[in-house]
DNA sequence: CGGATATCAGGGAAACTGATATTA
DNA sequence: CTAATATCAGTTGCCCTGATATCC
């Protein structure tokens, strides 16, 4: 019986109720929420590209190096040309990056235990499997 | 091996690589993303006001106004005085407002079938039950 | 008097398209 | 030559805060 696209409709509402929490999160590290999401996927794929970064993000890479700017001027992001490949700028996070993202860990955490709040731990469990699994494939059908 | 709000990252993910093809399914109806949110919903809720129509959307008053004012004009959305009560403004589709929700059903089941093309049946309507219990529970947290 | 609604005014975060230079 | 990267410039959708008038 189910669809008539409304998960895709959930899924806007949801984004939207957690987006003033997660930027208030981001806020009180001097962080918007686009550059916080930036520096917690550089954390997990040190030294990749702005253009990599964009992908993944779902983003264009105009977009990404708008996002990175303001991080590299702050000292949180390093971005150093590829030795291997002139044209390539390999992104990292600086230390002040890392204790950004290990100081943001716990509001973060936070705000996935009341989305979460509902669900038992084997539910919790099935609704992060399912949602990787559909990241996957819109992530697949690509451009 | 629970992590740090990264499912709060999944979700905001899944909307972005959703919003393109959502934005274009609108705007094939002369539609923007919001606009098209909010006659979806009042074709579920006719006769709710803006203010209760943007607490459900998880927006401001203001924001909703904005949103509907193009859909007002352009005749897919009646506003009509509350006879009990002289401030308020009900809200519902016209004709024209119907229609355009019934034509933008097929694009909107497309997109949810992408999203869930690796789910099995009994895995979607999981997903959709976890997902609303979400909603739910974000809402009830309030502001 | 609050409390809720509607609405005006201004602002900001974050995505987009288009164009261009460089390099494998 | 083509494809990918980086980056400059402009635009738009869409959310926000603040303030005000109206109505139960």
């Amino acid at each position: 019986m189910e669809p008539h696209g409304n998960l895709v409709h959930v899924i806007r509402q949801l984004e939207l109720a957690l987006r003033p929490r997660f930027a208030d999160a981001c806020a009180a590290h001097a962080m918007t929420a686009a550059q916080c999401t930036a520096v917690m996927v550089l954390q997990q794929s040190p030294g990749i590209t702005s253009s990599e970064l964009a992908r993944r993000s779902f983003v264009r890479a105009q977009t990404m190096a708008d996002t990175l700017e303001p991080l590299v001027d702050a000292g949180l992001v390093r971005r150093e040309r590829d030795p291997r490949h002139g044209r390539r700028m390999l992104l990292s996070l600086t230390e002040r990056g890392v204790a950004a993202v290990t100081e943001l860990a716990p509001a973060m955490a936070g705000i996935e235990g009341l989305l979460l709040s509902d669900l038992s731990p084997a539910e919790r469990v099935a609704l992060a499997d399912y949602l990787g699994r559909c990241r996957r494939a819109v992530d697949r059908a690509g451009r």
